[in-house]
This record gives structure tokens, C-alpha cells and sequence, in this order.
DNA sequence: TTGCTCCTGGCACTGGGTGCCACTAGCCTC
DNA sequence: GAGGCTAGTGGCACCCAGTGCCAGGAGCAA
């Protein structure tokens, strides 16, 4: 029950220590002593609100796929199939210009530092399976069969390149490359010579 | 020098032996003593061969990437860009049916054992990277934009998904799994309904 | 033989992650 | 208010991956 007088508790601020600990100094220079030090509990507390190093700069992760999960549950049948799993994962990445600096701190990690980007794959894989789920139901098909997993795979490959590609230019809007994304996907790469 | 009376080096005595060690008591259950002692080494000298206890079960990874790289700058600058990358990944691939029980031992622990699947991102990281790069060479563009990033990424979604479905079902071809997807891809996904 | 180089193994150390236990704070019940 | 329950916390010891350092030994050249 212990706050600061910020009122914080102390999952966020962990959080909060481990992204700015990271982002200044790399992930690997940093203990795990530190952030907790930092964030003002012990080591040992630390791993119980995060499993891993590498989860402190996820957050609630748990909360977003849910999110995800229920948005595709409870898409429109008639519309294609590419279209609900776009505008799914917009509605999920949907954050206010307030919680842009951090989004983009938390992604800049994660798609830059090595261990990092290689726990996001077990991040991922949570999202694959939703979709492939989605994707299964809509063909009627295993969500193991090719096609589910293809589909979520790649739809993945797009929200992934469009947030590499909006991190890569401060002036572009995350929805906006998502959407280019998806367009790319679905049209069979237009864009593309030949 | 020292060699074991089958002729077989070390380096290749240490991949048999993780992919036998970790296919039978799994990935996290065996140490790097173990492989190693296994292998007839110490594990001092394991680390020598390998950088981490994942990269064991990837053989020469970097021949492979390098033979990918080739393949796409010998293309035929003619021909659809997605064709030119699928018939490198076929080719790339392209494993006798002698080899296949060992491929497929290799696949089904990266794609299953959360550690490798993990690891793998690193992986191919290099893979996209070299992909990317070709992208940007038949688009006259940044390798960072979204559409060469976007291609090097879903082209991979679809050859781990051809790899994953091929695992899943034994009498399937690698080759024909890989088509079916990149045929998917290129198309703007023609069997999706909607 | 001496000297050089390369490969190997042993040793000690750092750091992530975990199991176990003891302590404390709150809270409920009698 | 006393006793007992539970949840959160911290400390400690341990395992294991990975690394730097150094000492040996094999092979080769002069």
C-alpha cells in the first residue's frame, strides 16, 4: 500500500524507471538492481511484477491483446477480413497526443535494442493467436492451417513496419502508415514494380 | 584437430547434440555443460563455437543468409519483385530428402520452444535486412521506408507460415507450402471471403 | 631447442531469474 | 484487545548463461 506522494503506484513507476534507465543508457548496461533501486522497491519485488528484464517496457500487454480479442469478436461479418483486422489494431493503437512521447520511447526500444526485439516475438505470438483465431472462424478453416496463420503473420509484418516507419519520421501519423500498410497488403503490393 | 573416429568435427558434434538433447528433454531442461560434455567438449569451448546456447541448433546461418543475399542481387531485374523473392527462399530452401528429418527437428524446436522462438527474431533480423535491401534497390528507395521494410517482413511471415504449416502436417511439401503463401501474398490474399 | 601461434580448458566473476523463508501490515473474528 | 489469517515485501542462497583472463599443449618454423 506504500505510494510516493505522487501518488504513482509502484507497477508504473518501474515502468516508468526502466524506460527512462533504458533509453539512456541501453538495455543490457542496465541491472535489474538499478530499475528496482530506482523505482524504489528491491530486486526481488521487481520480478514479481515483471517476469522478465524485458516486460518492464510492455506495460499492461495483457490489456491489449484483450482489447484486441474482443474488437475482432465483435467485428462486422459482412466486411473483409483485412479491413476489421486493420481498423482492430488502429482502434488498439489509437493513443492520445499525450501518450505519443512514450509510446514512442516504449518502440524505439523494442524494435532497436537486440534483446529486446527478441523478446517482442513472445509478445507477438499472443497477438498471431488472437488473430489467427479471428481469421479461422471466418474461413472456417484450423487456425493452424496456412492461411490463419499467414494472415495474422503478415498482418503483424504490416503494423510492425508502419511503427518502424513512423518512428523512422517524428512528422508522420501512426495511423496513417498503418493504413498504408494494410492497403499494400490487401491490394497485393500495388506500389511495387512489375 | 583432435576428430572422433567418425570424421565428424566438433563444430557439428555440438549441433547434433543440442538438436538431439534439446528435441528430447527440451530447450530450458538442458544446460550448455551438458551439450557440451555431450559433444565431447568443454563448455568453455562450446561458447567459442557458439555465441549462446540458441545459436547451436542454426548451423551456418550466415552462409545461408549469404546465399540468399546473391540469389536476390543476380535476379532478374524483370521479373515481379515477390516472384524473384519466393523463388530465392525456394531455393534457399531447397533441402534433399536426406536432410529433411534433421530440418525438421531444427524447425519444429524454433518454432515451439519459447527461448528459440525468441532467439529467432535475431535471426532473422538478418534476413529481412538483406531482403530490404533489395526492395530498395527495385524501388529506388530508403531500405528504412514502410514498403521495403513491409515486404522484407511479410515475405518472411510467409515463409515461417509455409514453414509452420509444413511442420504441422507430414505429408505436405515445403516447396508447395511456400508458393501457396507467396501466391496468398501476392495476390492480395484471393482466399480470404469478402 | 627455442619461439610463435592457435586451440583448448579451467577459473572466477557478473547478472538474470527462482525457491524459500521470515517479517510486516492489514483485517476479520471472537 | 488478543489471536489468527492473508497478501505483499525483502533478504538470502542457488542455478545457469555468458565472458575475461590466463595457463597449458599441439603444431610449425627457423
Amino acid at each position: 500500500m506504500t505510494q510516493t506522494a505522487t501518488g504513482e503506484d509502484a507497477r508504473s513507476r518501474v515502468e516508468r524507471a526502466a524506460l527512462e534507465l533504458f533509453t539512456s543508457r541501453g538495455f543490457d548496461a542496465v541491472t535489474a538492481d538499478e530499475v528496482a533501486e530506482t523505482a524504489g522497491i528491491s530486486r526481488r519485488t521487481f520480478f514479481r511484477y515483471y517476469p522478465t528484464k524485458a516486460d518492464a517496457v510492455w506495460g499492461d500487454f495483457a490489456a491489449h491483446v484483450g482489447r484486441l480479442e474482443r474488437l475482432l469478436r465483435a467485428a462486422d461479418g459482412a466486411r473483409p477480413v483485412l479491413a476489421t483486422i486493420c481498423a482492430a489494431y488502429a482502434e488498439v493503437n489509437g493513443y492520445g497526443d499525450a501518450d505519443l512521447p512514450v509510446l514512442r520511447q516504449r518502440m524505439r526500444l523494442i524494435l532497436t535494442e537486440p534483446a529486446l526485439q527478441a523478446h517482442s516475438q513472445l509478445r507477438y505470438a499472443e497477438i498471431d493467436r488472437v488473430v489467427a483465431e479471428h481469421v479461422a472462424r471466418c474461413t472456417a478453416e484450423d487456425p493452424a492451417a496456412l492461411l490463419p496463420r499467414l494472415v495474422a503473420a503478415s498482418t503483424r509484418a504490416a503494423a510492425t513496419s508502419a511503427f518502424a516507419a513512423w518512428l523512422a519520421d517524428e512528422r508522420t501519423d501512426l495511423g496513417d502508415q498503418l493504413r498504408r500498410a494494410f492497403d499494400e497488403l490487401a491490394g497485393g503490393f500495388p506500389s511495387l514494380p512489375g
